[in-house]
DNA sequence: CGCTGGTAAGTGAACGCTCACTCACTTCAC
DNA sequence: GTGAAGTGAGTGAGCGTTCACTTACCAGCG
């Protein structure tokens, strides 16, 4: 159970217990929702289930969390938090455009392949919990598009809609990690950052 | 609304795509069901409510359909192989790999602009009905893959992994219509078809 | 030390409710 | 008359959630 990027850094952001490598209760209760959610779905894993995996009652979930809904939402939070302060720190590091869109796409590789079932919990829950788009809330592909934004103002990026340039890049990472999800291959995305970050550059200049 | 009144004339609304384009009572309930499963999901749909918004009761359903289930994987079947049909009839239709690129991006855009519903729906269940790759059904995916693998030893596109190629290039497509779906724009998908398939081109190039 | 009271974590049987599905029945076209 | 289509109250299973209870731990006090 890695968890190399995680832990609560000083002054960061709080990403609570969700990978945590201690053995608390709570920490035990999310790992177990986490994995069932991501092999089946929200709805089709019961509470009890949970429980069991987690080695808990099932009054335990309760004194943790306010509902299952929660939990759940809580889940997904913590790699939606996760994805956006990984692209904010590309974003600060990278030194032009194209650095930042090698950055950013790293980012998500590596997050894919850190936790894989963190990811695709991300992946498969994205309509659910990420559907509406809440400007308030921190938001990784809101922060890609005003990058996007920024570099066809500056003349670093063909000229179109930043928005639709965002989908289209992001697709060329997303939907890798989907299809090995679907078990349609089986390679570390990290590998592949390089191409992916070519493609999606590509992508960028044509969309 | 009332609950008898509803009805729909045979000949007269048009149910196009997953079925036949009568008013019948099957049509009816397909339609409905498809609505809702889209707009939220097949666990947070009721049988109730697809027996109310189609106008029907709840028996009628089960006069139709084995089970909620099986509704459920009858109308992802549908849009499943409208897709393979669309991407077959592309690539037959192709003069060389860059014309098979467009005309099947082509074909993508126009299935998400033609029936939203059906296509967001194909989005948002593919993890669940289509998550494992069963090599004997038709499978627009692999389809895809085959040609891009041809298209590797023809010698008219770079070397590399055409499973890894695919994903890439359908991402492209397919995130633009999820962030469409999630409201972060309002575009049809046809007006950037050719932009896409280039940016999609371009993807398969540096994959 | 032992005793007491307070608190929080954890238990698991039980509760109330919702759901998918059934079936005895009616309707109606042929 | 017959059978298919459609009805909708009914049913039992399974669900999320609750709650009276147990256990563990700690502090203060004499």
């Amino acid at each position: 159970m890695s968890l190399k990027v995680d832990e609560t850094t000083p002054g960061g952001k709080d990403v609570r217990g969700v990978t945590a490598a201690d053995g608390s209760t709570k920490a035990r209760i999310e790992r177990s929702a986490l994995t069932l959610f991501a092999e089946q779905s929200v709805d089709g894993v019961p509470t009890r289930e949970i429980a069991q995996a987690a080695g808990v009652s099932e009054g335990a979930i309760y004194k943790h969390f306010k509902s299952k809904e929660e939990l759940a939402a809580a889940l997904f939070e913590a790699i939606h938090v996760r994805l956006f302060n990984l692209v904010e720190a590309a974003l600060e590091d990278a030194t032009d455009f194209e650095d930042a869109v090698n950055r950013v796409v790293g980012a998500y590789c590596a997050a894919a392949d850190d936790d894989r079932t963190l990811f695709e919990y991300h992946i498969t829950h994205m309509f659910r919990f990420g559907a509406r788009h809440r400007p308030g809330r921190p938001d990784p592909t809101t922060l890609i598009a005003s990058r996007i934004a920024d570099a066809i103002k500056a003349g670093d990026c063909p000229d179109g809609d930043a928005e639709i340039k965002t989908a289209a890049a992001l697709g060329v990472v997303l939907q890798p990690a989907a299809h090995r999800m679907a078990g349609r291959f089986q390679i570390a995305l990290t590998e592949h950052s390089k191409s992916f970050a070519r493609a999606a550059m590509a992508a960028l200049k044509e969309a």
